[in-house]
DNA sequence: TTATACAGGACTAAAATGGTACTCAATTGA
DNA sequence: TCAATTGAGTACCATTTTAGTCCTGTATAA
């Protein structure tokens, strides 16, 4: 499926949704009851934002979660990195990977390079587009371009 | 991480492998050995990936494994799919997706565009490139566009 | 000083994943 | 026709990951 976990999902949702107020402080609670999830479950999702340096918080009464930065500037990426780690689709495209096999593998290479694309497409989305009801236009059509052209016509 | 599974990973090399020498039957054993994993586990891999036609399986003695259909016809959606499902990046980018928090979501539809985009990606890479040793080139500088362009300096 | 609200960690339940084993079915060829 | 080879199908188990909850501590504002 290639599905980001549930949390992650939350996150995005919740990202959002402090975006689209961000001048206000918003309270775990409620944020929760906007978002209609589980209160302890989104508290845990803004702690996990907040260490990744997305949200900053604020102790206290009239307490609560800001973004650290204009959502312009805060990626997709960014968000799946703070709940799921670097975004790598393989265990040898993070920079620690220590997979055994490449050896025998032989498609390591050119994994790689699909997994810098898809890192490098989730970093051109920003919070901004996301919690924008505009649609973004993402280019559908990519000229993925090989050495031996043949192979593209398939 | 917006990690693919074990077996998915498993299954691209072994692709890779039968595509390497696709004139030849493969047999399970002998690809096992070929990238050094745990035999049940590659026949199992085999096996999944001919219930989504992207093998076709000889029982017998010299009997084995051949591809479905030339490898550049194969892609790395396909594999993807035939072990994980459909590639979507959320509950609701599949097509019987039901998620009930749609309403209040607010991120739903741009998910699904960067989830089709992504789709996209991953179909326009396909197994000869994959197989091969020559690198992919693709493109690392994706145009993102928005309709609302006011929305960047959020 | 008190109510509010985040921080951190421990803990548990559930689900997905990965791996194994066993039995059945089909094909080849002696 | 029988035996050897090789895939098919299924059931099962162990491990890991994920999701969710709870509790205690700490900072801040009024």
């Amino acid at each position: 499926m290639l599905k980001l976990s549930r949390l992650t999902d939350y996150a995005a949702v919740v990202m959002a949704q402090i975006a689209r107020h961000s001048q206000a402080s918003h309270a775990a609670a409620e944020l929760a009851e906007a978002v209609q999830l589980p209160h302890p479950t989104v508290s845990k999702t803004l702690k996990m934002l907040v260490r990744a340096g997305l949200l900053v918080s604020q102790r206290g009464a009239q307490g609560g979660y800001r973004l650290a930065r204009p959502a312009s500037q805060i990626t997709a990426a960014d968000i799946i990195a703070a709940i799921e780690g670097p975004v790598a689709m393989t265990e040898c495209s993070q920079a620690e990977g220590d997979c055994e096999l490449v050896a025998t593998c032989g498609v390591a290479d050119n994994w790689q390079r699909v997994s810098l694309a898809m890192r490098t497409l989730l970093e051109s989305v920003t919070l901004a587009h996301l919690a924008d009801t505009a649609p973004i236009k993402l280019p559908v059509q990519l000229p993925i371009q090989t050495v031996s052209l043949s192979a593209a016509s398939a």
